[in-house]
DNA sequence: CTCCGACCATGACATTTGTCAGGCAGCCGG
DNA sequence: CCGGCTGCCTGACAAATGTCATGGTCGGAG
């Protein structure tokens, strides 16, 4: 399969070391592949893709510094060749829509088996698209956020816990507003409370952007 | 380090296919260790270490079926000679006591550096336990759960998102008794309104139980 | 036995939260 | 220009949530 050409050239980039390291050993198993640079955060993806020069970029999407969905984007811009294959622990239907929207070519979760992982990168650098199938027919069932901007952010805001009030002057805003934004949200959830909004909107992935 | 003999057996059980695959590659590389079983759910961990009687069990604690310590308990009364060894995700406090309560060996999180998971395996084959000491220290701060039985129960149920009128029919209590559970709850944790008292709650592990 | 403390349960009360009708600004098609 | 639409903002009202004082039960210490 690999012949004697050139390896494809690999970053990996995930929060959990173990996890890291692990996938690094499992990929450095395939003879046509190799692990150029492991990186931790996300806003050291492109700083250390400018030094190794991959093929192919591995993204986990939660990670400190930066998001993947926004690291895709910056890696997309910086290195135009590179390609991106986001993997995942959530299958969340918005972090789909988002990271083919950044300019990622493939999608994967983390409960896909171990032997499709060197597969589909390859895919990604033969310039194909790779989806987890399931999770396209759920996120075109989900659709895209149904969340206004306000409401978006109102939302992401009320994660933390605070009170309504608490809420209002964060967001330089008055109580009510606050309050009629957050029931908006709830409607439109289909949710039963302002907690329960929170969690189905975080589940949709409609909570990323900034 | 190995010499020629036997190697340590290996049982490894995490949800997520892709990290447990690659867990195995990363393992399988040193001399002295071997895989000789997998699983992606709780209640399949002692069923296959029936069959398959490893050395030490690598356990994750979020998982279907059964939680990583509920199998380590159950593990432990199934073949005493196999050693735990509890990999997981979130460094919650709680898990990390309970973890030790049930019976396991050691209990490293999945930031840790790669290399130093065989280490950890050999170790706690050769009958030493291994915590993280950062984790250590905190699981002494946060002390053991300060909850009360029905208000961990309450907690529990509540965090589905129903209202004070939901919780009172499943749990069989008045209105007003679930409301006083929620209230002490809060107090003792310190937070603001219910949904954050969930939030301590479960970032401590105190939510595990039955 | 009696007291004490911990836990559980309950109803009354104040505060917070969710809903509603309505006002205001921008934008588009006629 | 105008009507219709959408999104943003606000206050008033009803419903839920959180707090408190109170009483009941059980088990251990004195």
């Amino acid at each position: 399969m690999s012949g004697g050409s050139t390896p494809i050239r690999l970053l990996l980039a995930d929060d959990q070391a173990l996890v890291r390291g692990a996938l690094a050993a499992l990929l450095s198993l395939e003879e046509d592949l190799t692990v150029v640079a492991e990186v931790g955060r996300g806003d050291e993806v492109v700083p250390e893709a400018r030094r190794s020069f991959p093929d192919v970029a591995l993204l986990d999407v939660e990670m400190p510094g930066l998001d993947g969905i926004a690291a895709t984007a910056a890696l997309r811009a910086a290195l135009p060749t590179c390609r991106v294959l986001v993997v995942t622990t959530f299958g969340r239907p918005g972090y789909l829509r988002r990271a083919m929207e950044a300019g990622a070519s493939g999608f994967v979760v983390k409960d896909t088996p171990a032997r499709q992982l060197a597969d589909a990168v390859r895919r990604v650098h033969a310039g194909l698209r790779v989806v987890d199938p399931t999770l396209a027919a759920e996120t075109l069932a989900a659709g895209v956020s149904p969340l206004t901007e306000r409401e978006t952010e109102v939302l992401r805001t009320a994660r933390g816990g605070g009170s309504a009030a608490d809420l209002a002057r964060a967001l330089h805003l008055s109580e009510g507003t606050v309050r009629n934004h957050l029931s908006a949200a709830i409607g439109k959830t289909g949710a039963r409370n302002r907690a329960d909004a929170i969690r189905v909107a975080e589940q949709n992935g409609w909570l990323l952007g900034d």
